[in-house]
DNA sequence: AAATAACCGAGACGGTACGTCAAGTCTTGAG
DNA sequence: CTCAAGACTTGACGTACCGTCTCGGTTATTT
């Protein structure tokens, strides 16, 4: 992908000067916070470089373009720590992860799908590296689902989770075009969730 | 909208050389086949009218912008019927209908997200429009379900099934990026669709 | 050329409906006072049909084009009466018709200039027509020099006064740029003119 | 203007990449080649950009608009030099010079005028830069007229020949229509220039 | 009186060119 | 070799007029 973390193909090239790491975070903050305030088709590699003080050349030595620029923002993020089950009762758990995540797809996720619409067309790769964050961020919570054993759960219940709950938050966002608020999450908790995972 | 369909507001205008309804043919014909080749992003004005064969000014009379002509395009395509239910097994019915949904939803609603997510920043009203168009496709359905009764279901199966079968399939060839074959299907069906309709 | 006026090629055609000629006024009108506020190249076809309330069909009838148009718009104009030489005072008389001629080519005339300069490319035949409109307005003051012989003239003073001061009165307006106040028409008179009348 | 000769104000920037000077000369010659092919009204941005192979971008970047861009192209043409004067014939040297002057007119400084129409209404301070450049080539010749001293001349005569002799040349050439041929050279020379220059 | 024909307004139509914007590449000078 | 700055090509944007072409409707003359 270019990104410095990765390891390999673009050559980190010991001779000449050391590139500045604080290019990084400065072009990388400018590009979530643009993203955010505009989404990602009016972001524009321009006002990044403006932004983050940047010259254009160094974001596309480090990029090969706009949308390998997002996926390295979005992915420096990390995956947001979801709040650890208490245990005790299967609903109050579920509803705050969902709680959570309707939170976090709304928030941030939105502008990463801009970016998945446009990969897809010009390059399955950079696609595909867009899926797997969006799904890294899916999945976080499928770990500390049920650990406890507040109730016995289905076999595969966290993963029918993992594939569920994601799924309508984001058509709720973007299809049906309103918020997840207390009611929705508390539909989606109660008449769609729970049944699936008591039951399967 | 201004667009063609639309009743009213926007003065039919009796007065002056009316306009020749074989070019907004020909400019919708143009732009769905187009955003089919090429996607939402791709898909420039510049290459509407030159497969048109209209000005660009004739576009531009009829739709603001881009946004705008997609909408109108996707809009007069109408909902294609779903297939009506056999009636005698609930699961062949509910598999039929999921299984035109997804291919539905594959072939061509992916080309309006990236319209939607256009829309919602630069003009609401925009986006309020394309969403209506997703959700009057999504909820064809609706109706044709359950009625001849081939088994018992919960009440608001119907709409139930509106909202969960059209957001796992976007789910999955958006961000999962891997196709409605026919395992996913089963798989939706049977482990997630069925156990909600009939237990709720 | 087109004009109501000329006789010939475009046949009034006693048939059908006849021309309204308060159109033809409104037009020339709205040409004329357009051609003042912005100039020939500003002046758009357009804007002539939305100041005159003529439709645009309805100007285009009457002239090919732009060009056109303003050679009408001014032609209908007319030649402005020079003011009669009292005869007494040759510098008077010269001064005076001088004076004359400088205020109409500065009001008047500029805006001409451009239409000649599209003409001279576009159609050879109109630049010709607009040649003759401004040389109509030249010249008409040769016919009233030294007439009441206030003092003998060389032979061919009036042709050589028509010859020299209005390419003197142009070339200061247009390339100088400078206005042709008294002092200049002070200095053309008593520098240049009367020594050319009196001694050739 | 921002032009590439002007000094000091515009901020040659010492950083960044230089503009590249092939560009100008590239620009520049394709817009005094489509200028005397054309003319002024006829030629396009996007000529002189396909002629020059040059991007529309890169002329803009220089150029605000078409009229500065012309007006830069004629300045760069630098004034052609005038026949120096033999000396002995003062007639001889008036009328070399008279032709010599009456040749670059019709050639060269027909196309500008067109310029300086629009860009008298657009942008007064182009204009006064047309004109500047006009002048300049008109009175280039004044300083090498009667310095031998061939014969004695009124004082003021070069400022009179500079005056008089491009005003009638250009109404010839616009106004009149007919070409400055060798009876008309000889004609104003004879009955005009020489009369004013002697007896002055 | 009816038919015919040209007129008129309004405005759609295919074009050409405008001047702007952003994308991604290239070229300088400095470190 | 990196960085900031900015010039460069490319291609699309949305706008303004051009000159032509229907429309529905309006006068006139001719049959």
């Amino acid at each position: 992908m270019g990104t410095p973390g990765s390891s390999g193909v673009p050559r980190p090239s010991t001779k000449g000067r050391p590139r500045d790491s604080s290019r990084d975070l400065a072009i990388l903050d400018a590009t979530l916070a643009l993203l955010t305030e505009v989404g990602y088709e009016q972001l524009s590699m321009e006002a990044v470089a403006g932004r983050s003080g940047a010259a254009k050349t160094t974001i596309y030595r480090r990029y090969p373009d706009k949308a390998a620029l997002v996926a390295a923002a979005v992915e420096r993020r990390g995956p947001a720590k979801p709040p650890p089950p208490r245990g005790k009762n299967l609903r109050a758990d579920v509803h705050a992860l969902t709680a959570w995540l309707a939170r976090n797809i709304s928030e941030q996720d939105v502008g990463l799908l801009g970016a998945l619409f446009t990969g897809m067309r010009n390059d399955p790769r950079l696609a595909q590296a867009m899926r797997r964050i969006l799904r890294r961020d899916e999945t976080a919570m499928t770990d500390n689902l049920g650990h406890p054993t507040a109730e016995p759960l289905a076999p595969g219940a966290a993963t029918l989770f993992a594939e569920v709950a994601p799924a309508l938050i984001v058509h709720r966002v973007v299809v049906v075009g309103e918020p997840c608020d207390a009611a929705f999450v508390a539909h989606l908790v109660d008449d769609i969730l729970l049944p699936l995972l008591r039951r399967t």
